[in-house]
DNA sequence: ATAATAGGCAACCAAATGGTTGCATGTCAA
DNA sequence: TTGACATGCAACCATTTGGTTGCCTATTAT
């Protein structure tokens, strides 16, 4: 779980993860475009989000293709909330959600 | 929310994120019994958790009391799973939950 | 009044971290 | 086969980070 951790401190493997959850499945190449980082920076960042088994890879041909593995995230959340906090504080985010619609 | 996850990434923070959880409302000494760090390196730390917002503090008398806010940690769940899979997710880590403790 | 308790501030240090450059390897297309 | 494309590996560097020590202030109890 440390690696987890660790590996959602950074700033750009968040938007990485935030890349993949728009699209998922992408390959290295692809997830460095637009980006303002070399090649090499992203992998690292990928091997560190691959170790934290926050991203999966299978390799089809010479590309090496990545998705988003939801499941470490959801954990977090079960360490420090108890099941009957839940509920309230889904029912807060979503009156959060939805003043905000509201201001669009 | 970048400080929610530079907060959590360290292992020394989230155990007092856990010993919040299980006894809330603690002074900084009361936390820093038993820990092998200074009480500096434990102000330190409880800085970045508040300014994380992760804890809430108030004082009483010439001690400061911390509180766990839960809020935080619940929205990180929200980034990267959606709504579909919340379900299934659940539903994993309540299985996995009962297997575990039909080993015990 | 004075000692003990609870906490705060600042300077300093070693280790970890995010990034770069340069080169190597494997695979596909013409 | 040869060049272009996709990725991998390693050395190096600046900055951030977690921790320490030393000293200071505020509040409580005797």
């Amino acid at each position: 779980m440390d690696e987890v951790f660790k590996a959602l401190a950074d700033a750009s493997r968040r938007s990485l993860l935030d890349r993949l959850h728009a699209k998922n499945g992408q390959s290295l190449n692809e997830l460095c475009e637009g980006l303002e980082m070399t090649r090499q920076a992203v992998t690292k960042h990928l091997v560190i989000l691959e170790e934290a088994n926050l991203v999966t890879t299978i390799r089809h041909r010479r590309e090496k293709l990545h998705y988003l593995n939801p499941v470490p995230i959801h954990q977090i959340g079960e360490r420090w909330i108890r099941k009957f906090e839940r509920g309230k504080l889904a029912a807060l985010s979503e009156l959060k959600r939805q003043l905000e619609k509201r201001d669009e």
